[in-house]
DNA sequence: CCACGGGCTGAACGGTCATTCAAACTGCAC
DNA sequence: GTGCAGTTTGAATGACCGTTCAGCCCGTGG
């Protein structure tokens, strides 16, 4: 019995995965419930065995997604010690990568389809009042930890977080949509730079922990054209580590 | 000829503006034809006559809205002599009313839809890639402007624009949502905040301008609750006038 | 070995639209 | 008044897709 719970949960995430998927892919509207289940490698009938609707699905997929995100990224965060390194991995894992078939820009696109089903679905939109707050939280503690180690100046934590992850959101949909003015590179330049003025530290010294420290030597490059984008084949999603 | 290309252009319009209606309350997914049709007061086929096809059809509404509240805004604008006063009423007119009914609010809503389509409809994204471009340099020109006025101090205006133009995307949705930590007040006091921290003025000066100038005093309100909302009857968007 | 029950499926059902069409209507031009 | 071009509609069409269902598969417990 034990084995048939763990393996019906199993199905149930395979199926959640397969549906952030093709969410991310063909967007909201124009998933099907058979796009679902042919990506997952079952029938629709099963789906629906497993959700009671494509309405249910679609919001538990969504949310699933970016709780997925955010449980991930602060795990991450968890191992670095120090405040300013810590801001400034978090900045870094918010930046979507502006080539297509990049996890984060699924999981930045899926919040974007959250958004819009958030004002006609109360549990969507409490999910989502929920996340922002912790994704709030979480920069407002870094920030007086920070604070309380001498490694920032004064300024009101929450206050900050509110202004910090706003600026963060706005950049972050022109970079998922593509806008050849801002770059990922640009937005973590942007990113940092405006953490560093407001918290008194020099984004230089942050560079260290990047993926990609060029991005703050290079200024806002132009050409956007990210080339032929070899669209490598194998899984789109890494595999998940059973709970 | 003359007066049925008038009649077929007014057709046109008001088909458009029952769609953006109808996009902002039920959602773009839930959108049908008959609803948009209903609320025009036609049949459905006089619709599909009109515009191709529904995809159609709601790609042009999406960006008509969008074009419409710009062309508003920035003639609204133009009235205005000061760079500081002309600042402070762009973001007046940016942030959405956190109670529903609101043209502002649909006109967010579809905004949120429009990004969603964006990733997938060439036609989409570029109007939203225009439209953004010519938000940020409308910024930036009122920016330039104040320098030259002696009214702002010596930041990079473009620079500037994005920071601003994302800082306000990224609370609007907030605001959009409903998040009950962000109210509408509460986005016009920290726009203009930082606004004036940035440029050098006092946001205090620019109160006259707004709608609410209760706003900046009021600090951060946490009574989100925005009481019964007696639903007003009546017209929810306001007439258009005849081109 | 047998039966039970959860997991799974293919096929069928039924409703909901987008789209088409033939016909009616309107007002303008001649 | 006649005809024409543009406009409007109600009804018919047909595809698509969510959902249901009757039954099969298979591991497990007795």
């Amino acid at each position: 019995m034990a084995g048939r719970r763990r393996l019906s949960e199993a199905r149930r995430i395979q199926i959640l995965d397969a549906a952030a998927q093709v969410i991310g892919r063909r967007g909201l509207c124009e998933t099907r419930i058979s796009d679902i289940a042919s990506v997952a490698g079952t029938s629709s009938a099963l789906v629906l065995y497993y959700f009671e609707s494509k309405d249910r699905l679609l919001a538990e997929a969504l949310t699933y997604a970016d709780e997925q995100f955010y449980e991930e990224t602060t795990a991450g965060l968890s191992e670095v010690k120090s405040a300013r390194e810590r801001l400034a991995r978090l900045v870094d894992l918010s930046c979507p990568y502006d080539r297509p078939g990049d996890g984060r820009l699924d999981t930045w696109l899926l919040w974007l389809e959250l958004w819009n089903r958030s004002p006609r679905d109360a549990a969507v939109a409490s999910s989502r009042r929920t996340l922002d707050r912790q994704w709030r939280e979480e920069i407002a503690e870094i920030v007086r930890d920070g604070q309380a180690a001498g490694e920032f100046g004064a300024v009101d934590a929450d206050d900050f977080a509110l202004r910090f992850a706003s600026l963060m959101d706005g950049l972050a949909v022109l970079v998922v949509l593509g806008d050849p003015d801002v770059s990922r590179a640009r937005m973590l330049s942007v990113c940092l730079r405006e953490a560093g003025r407001e918290l008194g530290f020099d984004p230089a010294d942050v560079a260290g922990i990047l993926m990609d420290p060029t991005a703050l030597t290079r200024r806002a490059s132009r050409d956007a054209t990210p080339g032929p984008s070899s669209a490598a084949p194998g899984p789109r999603r890494a595999a998940r580590p059973a709970r």
